[in-house]
DNA sequence: CGACACATTGAAATTGCTCAACACGAGTGG
DNA sequence: CCACTCGTGTTGAGCAATTTCAATGTGTCG
């Protein structure tokens, strides 16, 4: 039993130490952490609304979601995805609300932490507390490199650059190979998460497969050829804590 | 000589204050810790490049600031501003490179924030540590509201937007009144603030003066219609930690 | 005065958007 | 099994917002 959600947790564990070298003693305390309760939400519905306190933290254990914000006349802007492994509420003061909504992608599914856990990690586990906050920081230079992509680049550099990130992350946590990863992003997504509009994104895709960059269909994304697809992008990894570049 | 310090940090102190209720205690760390060493920046210079390791963490006592991106090919994106009482390059990580530079738009004083001082914040101060973490949250919820603004906005709403939050958050820290504020920012830095460029920010401020909405002239800003500038940018106070609204 | 940074204007070019239609596959109910 | 709908992807034509290029104005400062 312990063993069994030992294993769901490994996307989170995984994750983790990618900032902060953990000892087992800490993965143990991760999943401890994430066993306690864990939840389904089922694709296309809503896992927290702007405005809303958040009672729990959330970690991702399977699928995709993603956080976004809409204008009340109904445009709506992608703020960033979740994969395995993502925490997300992770609210240091827990009055205030939210200030982005969050929506399954897929069929997800999510460890609930504990208030009360959570805030005895500083003291019982300071390397995983330190984790998580390194995580957040990472979480916010994505951001920041997503405002580079929409405020700077032209449509073309700001999809292939979409692209080339959901793939490194992905091969990060181990689910994409060189056969390329499942991906279960419509164009009208793309077009969310890049300020572009569907028919666009649209266009775009199909210029990146015309010059043989990626595959892209049914649900799975290939990378043709990463290296010039980067050149398109003005792509620089750093800004993602994924070393192994290539 | 030290009541002197305490003044300067007051920007700091009052800022954190909006996060945190902060005892006479940790006011007093407060002071101490950006008492050790300022500096002095002259306006148009980088106060930290892209790349580096943070040697210190910075806390802004008077003047403005902004963190940007640029691209290989020279195009540009700010990513926010900062003001008297923000810190930032708080890095958890020493080793960690920042991913983006900050850039003097004034004559800038800084605090500098020792390594050690900040280590010692969690176990000495906590109230103080949290309020940081706070304001780091903080400042993601602005970029979060930045990318909507970049990704969905048109350039009036943009601009409209742009303009209400710089007004709001120097009215929070006591630097504007019904009577304006002193606004250094050009419009080339508006454009790269917003993704437009230079000429169309400057056809775009022409209709909200024509429409008698600001005056911005000078190095001095005024909002003359608050409500109507609202509508106009969709603008929603949550996301900035700015309670008293009008 | 000259240099320079910033603001402003006009005209032409272009990127990306809107609207509208059609294709296609999966799922559903008759 | 068919008809239907729905979500998604695709295409075309016209349009609008924004960019580009190029020039001019304006104030400050040495």
């Amino acid at each position: 039993m312990l063993s069994l959600s030992c294993a769901a947790l490994q996307p989170l564990i995984r994750n983790l130490d990618r900032y902060v070298a953990l000892t087992p003693d800490d993965r143990a305390a991760i999943a401890a952490l994430g066993d306690r309760s864990q939840v389904e939400k089922p694709a296309h519905t809503d896992i927290a609304r702007e405005g809303e306190r958040a009672r729990v933290a959330h970690a991702v254990i399977s699928g995709w979601a993603c956080c976004y914000k809409d204008l009340p006349d109904g445009r709506r802007q992608i703020l960033g995805f979740l994969l395995p492994g993502d925490v997300f509420d992770l609210n240091l003061d827990s009055l205030r609300e939210q200030d982005c909504s969050v929506s399954a992608l897929t069929r997800v599914r999510l460890a609930e932490l504990l208030p009360s856990q959570v805030r005895a990690l500083p003291d019982d586990h300071p390397r995983v507390w330190k984790a998580l906050l390194l995580q957040q920081q990472a979480n916010a230079a994505i951001l920041r490199e997503w405002l580079l992509n929409t405020g700077q680049r032209t449509a073309i550099e700001r999809l292939a650059h979409l692209l080339i990130e959901l793939f490194l992350r992905n091969r990060a946590i181990g689910l994409a190979s060189r056969e390329g990863l499942k991906f279960p992003i419509t164009q009208s997504h793309l077009a969310e998460a890049t300020g572009l509009t569907p028919v666009h994104v649209n266009r775009t895709v199909q210029a990146l497969r015309r010059q043989d960059l990626i595959e892209y269909a049914n649900g799975h994304l290939k990378i043709l050829d990463l290296a010039r697809l980067s050149d398109i992008a003005l792509f620089d990894a750093k800004y993602l804590c994924v070393e192994e570049y290539q």
